[in-house]
DNA sequence: TTCATGCATCGGAATTATCCGATGAGATGC
DNA sequence: GCATCTCATCGGATAATTCCGATGCATGAA
């Protein structure tokens, strides 16, 4: 991950119904969400969910597979690690001091 | 933090200038950098990378001090902590074997 | 084959973000 | 007082985002 990796991922999750929408996909790891169940849990449009689909499968915070005639979505955690990484690099080097704090509240979870 | 104050923190991040400028930032950490040479660093207007800053400074990610006639401006490491606690939770929540490799990689560093 | 379902994409309207130059406010130096 | 420096804010132009209905394209059922 590195910035042109980072910006359109954090562009995905700067918007409250793709936010919503990837934190649920979190939530129903592994077994992921149709697209129609996260178009209901939005309580937008269908066209209009789509195109907030496709910014976070675009950023690589999506994966979708397709199931009969159903798209079933899943949250790419690898992606999500990749970015906190890419924001904690900074603190870190040099200057644990930083970061520490992060840790130890991680790791209670 | 919640989703009402991570949308903006998202928001505030999902641009290349000031997302370079938050980094830039936290490198500089502890002493800080003026708003001149944030400026002179991004290549914009100074008016243009004002407004940048103040979206930066309204998601609680940059606090600024005046020192004579410079507002000297210093990265918020406690609200990027919270908003990686933010993203990382949902992850953790009865699940650590989505979190594990996450943290594996942040404490090496 | 025919019909219905699930989803992506197109076209267009409304809103928001981004950028700049100009101006204003506060602090410092002469 | 007066000029200068540093930075915030205002107006306005351009570009991007967001949203919806309509349409198209598969898949599965009748």
């Amino acid at each position: 991950m590195n910035l042109d990796s980072a910006l359109p991922a954090l562009a995905a999750l700067a918007h409250p119904t793709r936010l919503e929408a990837f934190r649920l996909l979190v939530r129903n790891e592994p077994e992921g969400l149709s697209t129609g169940e996260l178009v209901d849990a939005s309580g937008l449009t269908q066209s209009t969910f789509s195109t907030h689909l496709a910014v976070l499968a675009k950023a690589g915070l999506v994966k979708s597979e397709k199931q009969g005639r159903q798209q079933i979505q899943r949250a790419n955690i690898d992606t999500l690690r990749e970015l906190m990484l890419f924001l904690a690099k900074d603190c870190c080097q040099g200057r644990a001091e930083l970061c520490e704090p992060l840790l130890a509240e991680l790791t209670c979870c």
